[in-house]
RNA sequence: GGUCCCAUCGUCUAGUGGCCUAGGACACAGCCCUUUCAAGGCUGCGGCGCGGGUUCGAAUCCCGCUGGGACCGCCA
């Protein structure tokens, strides 16, 4: 009979204590792309497993939190998705969730290690102090087995002059008294590892497991910064990019579920993950890639909600929505299909659709000489005159006449896109000549004299 | 400077000793489709940083180098 062994990590889940991750943000600015990157995959794990999602606002830096940032915070996790279990806002068993409202736990421990003379005072501050000769280490789920002596570290401040309590201390006490026990944070904190290590060991509490994610840098390979744009995940909402295409992207970043797979849901993500494939060299962030991404997630969207989430940019664009119906709107993004990669971009090809005032804005129709109107007049007479009111018909009709008359299709398909649209792609053009119907062409065509 | 981490196409990645003349995706180029563009299909371009080992065999293991990054705050 084989003996039943399993590895410390393979426990979970399994007859293992509950799954308990957090997030842990300082409110000194809106949620980063870094910060949401962390966000994602600590939910990824917790949802994965059944666990619980903890959010807990590392305040302790009064001078830069606010409140306002907070709440910036929560909402952009909230419009990527990432729903929390327990957190300042709702609550919970282990709470209080904000670092601020957590000064006599940080204060008790602090104590503790210095009746037990591990740490000293130096004016009001709590310096802990660090014994020579320990070999420091811990099995990172990411990145193996690291190690560091305990004789390059400096003593660790516990509690600031001014009674707080520094990041340091205030992690691991949170972490261990929230019942944390998957801590899964950017590899910029691996250094910081080893001396809460050294502090876990001190106050004689269990390690949780650590996964460190590998950073996210900008094109110029340097940590992500406002220097490389667009940096709140707030902004990508207003440039037009679905809370779902930038979960996927950021999901790919650091990941992939070993298939080809690159395309997926929420859901499926859920399924698909695994911190043990998380990879550890640092990811450029690539704006491209989340174009495409985006773009396939637009045309995933069903056309109804696809117009609800189109409409504020239909707005911005100065577009009167509101005097069309929905069934309108929506079939009028069927016609505009995949293209364009952004809500915005998709309200900007579309704008035509609405309202024929922006095309009479950018195209006057001066290109065309008298003897190609007289030509086009003749075709659009016999179009628009036509019983069968379809594009495919129309189609053919237009290629039939077209080379009876000795002219290319092409020459009659762009006047007709021009005026019709004032622009210069569009989707085909009996296409948008169908879905307008015969009087609003009629009255496009003759605006600009082709009928 | 000290410590730690990382190293596959331009970018995101697959790859855990033989299936790799290294696969996919984005981007790029060309072709097909075609009234334009997008989408789609096909093709192409392009990579294991370098040098040593180990091995019958290395992108995969070991060592060194080089390059990049992070941390070394009474910031988080």
């Amino acid at each position: 009979m084989p003996i039943l062994k399993v590895k410390s990590s393979e426990r979970v889940g399994f007859m293992e204590e509950k799954v308990r991750v957090r997030f842990a943000p300082s409110p000194t600015g809106a949620l980063h792309i870094g910060g949401a990157h962390t966000a994602l995959f600590n939910w990824l794990w917790a949802r994965k497993n059944n666990g619980v999602f903890v959010l807990r606002i590392e305040d302790t830096d009064r001078e830069r939190s606010t409140k306002a940032f907070e709440e910036t915070i929560l909402k952009g996790m909230e419009w990527l998705g990432l729903d929390w279990d327990e957190g300042p806002d709702i609550g919970g068993p282990k709470g209080p969730y904000r670092q601020s409202e957590r000064n006599d736990i940080y204060h008790e421990y602090a104590e503790k290690l210095l009746k037990e003379g591990l740490a000293y005072r130096e004016g009001p501050a709590v310096i802990f102090k660090v014994p020579k000769g320990l070999t420091l280490g811990f099995d990172d789920i990411v990145y193996g087995r690291i190690e560091m002596e305990s004789d390059t570290l400096k003593d660790i401040v516990l509690i600031k002059s001014d009674g707080s309590p520094t990041y340091n201390f205030a992690v691991v006490v949170d972490d261990y008294t929230m019942g944390i026990n998957y801590v899964i944070r950017g590899e910029d904190h691996i250094s910081n590892t080893p001396k809460q290590v050294l502090l876990y060991q001190s106050l004689n509490w269990p390690l949780p497991r650590f996964a460190h994610l590998p950073m996210i840098l900008g094109k110029d390979k340097k940590k992500l910064s406002k220097r490389h744009g667009a940096t709140s995940v707030y902004e990508y909402r207003n440039m037009g990019y679905l809370p779902e295409a930038l979960f996927n992207y950021f999901a790919l970043l650091g990941w992939s579920p070993g298939d080809d797979r690159e395309i997926f849901t929420k859901e499926e993500a859920i399924k698909l993950f695994d911190l043990k494939r998380v990879t550890k060299r640092a990811a450029v962030f690539d704006m491209e890639k989340l174009n495409h991404i985006n773009q396939e997630h637009i045309y995933l969207l069903d056309p109804y909600k696809r117009v609800e989430l189109v409409t504020p940019f239909w707005k911005e664009l100065g577009l009167d929505v509101e005097r069309h119906d929905k069934e309108y709107l929506a079939k009028a993004l069927e016609l505009l299909g995949g293209r364009g990669q952004t809500l915005k971009e998709v309200a900007e090809y579309s704008d035509y659709l609405l309202d024929f005032e922006v095309v009479k804005e950018r195209y006057d129709g001066k290109d065309l000489t008298e003897s190609q109107k007289d030509i086009l007049k003749e075709f659009c007479r016999e179009l628009v005159n036509t019983d069968e009111w379809d594009a495919m018909k129309m189609a053919k009709f237009a290629k039939s006449w077209a080379s009876q008359k000795g002219v290319k299709m092409k020459d009659v398909a762009m006047p007709l896109r021009w005026a019709l649209t004032g622009r210069k792609v569009s989707p085909g053009i009996f296409e948008v000549i169908a879905f307008f119907g015969r009087e609003e062409t009629k009255s496009r065509l003759s605006y600009y004299g082709l009928l």
